[in-house]
DNA sequence: CTGAAAGCGCTTACAG
DNA sequence: CTGAAAGCGCTTACAG
C-alpha cells in the first residue's frame, strides 16, 4: 500500500472529483488540461460542474502520476560533484546558477539540485547505489569538474540527455557542453603581448592538465606558430605555484622571457613574489597576464591583465542546448564555445621589441 | 502513449530485465531494494541472474514511478518567492540555502528550486495555473516574504507539509516555522543599552510591519517595561528612511532621546547622515544600534551596534523540522526560535545616567 | 522461495 | 459530446 505523503487525511483524487461531479476521470482531465490534444470536448455545463467539485475538494493533480502517465517530468537537475552552496564566502558555482535559473524560469521547468548523492565528505556519485537518481529529471546541466569520465560515458549510454557547463571530453562518446574559449582567449593574450614587442612568451600551468587546461595550453601553441614565435620545448611550464622557486625564476629569467601568462591567479602571484624577493617587479622587469578569472577572489585579479570567463553566459547556454534537445530541436552533439572577455589591466606593458 | 524522455531508443525497463533473467518483475524489485520489507525472499543464483541482466541491459529504475508506488518521492522543495539567484553580488538567499544543503544532504533528500512558477517579473505564485506545483516534492521550506498567507493557509488545507524560514503568522492555521529571535535579541540591546545608562531609548522603524518588524518592537517594548522604563506612545517611529527627515530629528533630540534602535542599517546610515548635517555624530551625540544584519551589504555593517541573524542555522532547523514531520516523528506545529549573537560594534557609547 | 495481480493517480487512444 | 479501458513503470500484499 501506497502511504500518502499527507500523513493523515488521504489526499484528493482526480476519481473523487470524477464522481462528484458525475462523471469520468477521462473528462477531468480534459478540463484540466485544455489545451492537451486529446479528442475529449466538454459542454460548458459539465466543465462548470467539474470546475466546482475540484474547488469544493480542494482538488490539486499529483504531479507524480501526471509525471508517470505524460513521460515528461518538467524537470531539469542539476548535478554538482561537490556541495552546491560550498562556503559563506566563495561562491563557485553562483554565476552558473544565476544563468541557468535565469534561462529556465519562463520555459516551464523546476531546477533539482542533486543533494541526496553526496556520501560523507567524498565526492558525490551520479550512479551511487546503481540507479541513476538523475532519472527524476528529464535532463541535467553538470557543473564542476568529474573525478574521470566513465560516470558522463555511462550516462551517455543510458541516453539521458545532459549538457555539461564547461568542455568535457570522452574519447567512446561525443558529449554536450557549454564552454568557454580560452583556447581563443589566450592566443587573443599572446596577440596583445606581441603588438607590445614581446617576442619570449611562456606559458605556465599547473601539473593537472583538464580540458580547460590544454584548451589554453593549444590557443597559445598555434598563437606563437601563427606568429612564428618560438614556442620550442622549453616554453610552457606544468608546475603548480607551491613548487615554484628562485630556480625556476632564475631560469626564466636567463630564457630571457618578458612575458609569462600563467593559468591561474596563483600562479601570477606566486610568481611576482619571487621577482620581488629578488628586487625586481612586475610588469617593469617581466610582464604578466592570467589566463582567467579566480572562481573566488574576484577583488584581487583586478590589478591583472587577464580575460573573465563568462560563466552566467554559459549557464544560460547550457540550459538552451538542453531545452533545445529535449524539445528535439536539436539531435546531434550540442557544443558552444563562449568568447571571454579581455581585461587590459596593469600587469603587461609595452617593451622595445629588441629582436 | 507515453513519449519517452530518452527521444530515440525505449528506456529499457524492469520488465525487460525481469524477461530476461526470467523471473517475475517482484523478484526483481525485492533485489533491488533489499531493505524494502517485503516477504519475497530470492536465492543467491537467481539474484545474480537478475544482478547480471541488470547489467547488460543497463537497467536503472524510473524513479518517477517508484515514487507513485511508493508514495514517497525524496525531493525537498524550496520555494521563494523571488528568484533564487538574484543578482551577482547580493546574495539574498545564500546563507540559508547553504544551511538547507547541509542538513538535508545525507538525509537522501534532493532539493527541488521551483523556478517554474516564474511569471514573467512578477512575484511567483505556490498555485499558479490551479495546481500546486510544490506537490512533486514530499515538503517544502519557503524563504523569502509571501505577499500574503492566504497561498500558505490553502497549503495547510491541503495537507501539505511545509516549512518556512521565518516565523509567520496566520489568523486560521497553525504554521510551522524556524524563526531568528528578534524579540529576544531586541530585549537584549534594550538591556545593554539600560546598563550603559540610557533610559529615553527609542525604536526606529519602516512603515511596513511583518511578522520579523512586530517582534522587534514587541521584544523592545517588553523589555523597556521590565525596566521600568517610559516606552510611551512616542517611543516607536514606523517612517521608512526616505521619508526621515530635520524635522524628524529635531523631534527626536527634543525628547531627549540617547539611544535608537534602528530595525534595518538603512534607517541607521539615515540618522547618522542627518545628525552630520547638524553637526553632531554617532556615538558621541547619539548612540545607535542596529537590529539585524542587511542581507546584502555585509561589509558596513561591522562598526554598528547589532546582533546577526543565524540564517544558516534557520535553513538547518527548517529542515530537520520538516523530516521529522514526514517521519512522524513529530505531529504538531513545529516552531524553532534561534537565538541571534550581539556584536558590540562602536555606535553604542556608555553615557552618564543623569536621570 | 516465487508468481500473478492489484494498485499508485494520472493521460490518452479507442469506441460509442 | 462522453465513457470504459489500457497503459505509464514501479511496489506490495496475497496466494501458491
Amino acid at each position: 500500500m501506497a502511504i500518502s505523503s499527507t500523513s493523515g487525511r488521504r489526499r484528493v483524487t482526480q476519481a473523487d472529483v470524477a464522481r462528484l461531479a458525475g462523471v469520468s476521470t477521462a473528462v477531468v482531465s480534459a478540463i484540466l488540461n485544455p489545451n492537451s490534444a486529446t479528442g475529449v470536448r466538454v459542454s460548458q455545463e459539465t466543465a462548470e460542474r467539474v470546475r466546482k467539485a475540484v474547488r469544493e475538494l480542494g482538488y490539486s493533480p499529483n504531479l507524480v502520476a501526471q509525471s508517470l502517465a505524460r513521460g515528461k517530468r518538467n524537470i531539469l537537475g542539476v548535478f554538482t560533484y561537490e556541495p552546491v552552496f560550498p562556503s559563506e564566502r566563495g561562491n563557485f558555482f553562483y554565476p552558473m546558477l544565476r544563468g541557468i535559473e535565469m534561462q529556465v524560469s519562463g520555459a516551464g521547468y523546476d531546477l533539482l539540485l542533486f543533494t541526496s548523492a553526496q556520501t560523507d565528505d567524498r565526492p558525490r556519485q551520479i550512479f551511487a547505489g546503481g540507479s541513476n537518481r538523475l532519472g527524476v529529471a528529464d535532463g541535467a546541466i553538470l557543473l564542476g569538474q568529474e573525478p574521470d569520465s566513465s560516470e558522463l560515458e555511462r550516462l551517455v549510454d543510458e541516453g539521458f540527455p545532459f549538457v555539461t557547463v564547461g568542455r568535457r571530453h570522452s574519447g567512446r562518446v561525443e558529449l554536450n557542453w557549454a564552454a568557454a574559449g580560452y583556447a581563443e582567449a589566450t592566443a587573443g593574450i599572446v596577440q596583445h603581448g606581441h603588438e607590445r614587442g614581446h617576442r619570449r612568451i611562456a606559458f605556465l600551468g599547473g601539473v593537472t592538465i583538464r580540458e580547460q587546461q590544454l584548451d589554453r595550453e593549444t590557443g597559445f601553441r598555434s598563437a606563437m606558430q601563427t606568429l612564428g614565435l618560438d614556442a620550442g620545448p622549453d616554453c610552457c611550464w606544468h608546475i603548480d605555484p607551491e613548487a615554484m622557486d628562485a630556480d625556476w625564476l632564475e631560469n626564466a629569467l636567463g630564457q630571457g622571457v618578458t612575458l609569462i601568462l600563467a593559468e591561474t591567479l596563483g600562479h601570477a602571484e606566486r610568481a611576482e613574489d619571487l621577482l620581488r624577493a629578488r628586487g625586481l617587479s612586475v610588469p617593469d622587469d617581466l610582464s604578466i597576464a592570467v589566463l582567467g578569472t579566480p572562481l573566488e577572489d574576484s577583488k584581487s585579479i583586478s590589478r591583472w591583465t587577464h580575460f573573465e570567463v563568462p560563466r552566467e553566459e554559459m549557464g544560460r547556454e547550457a540550459v538552451r542546448l538542453l531545452l533545445a534537445q529535449l524539445d528535439g530541436r536539436l539531435r546531434g552533439p550540442a557544443q558552444t564555445t563562449l568568447p571571454c572577455s579581455f581585461i587590459p589591466g596593469g600587469t603587461l606593458r609595452r617593451i622595445d621589441s629588441a629582436h
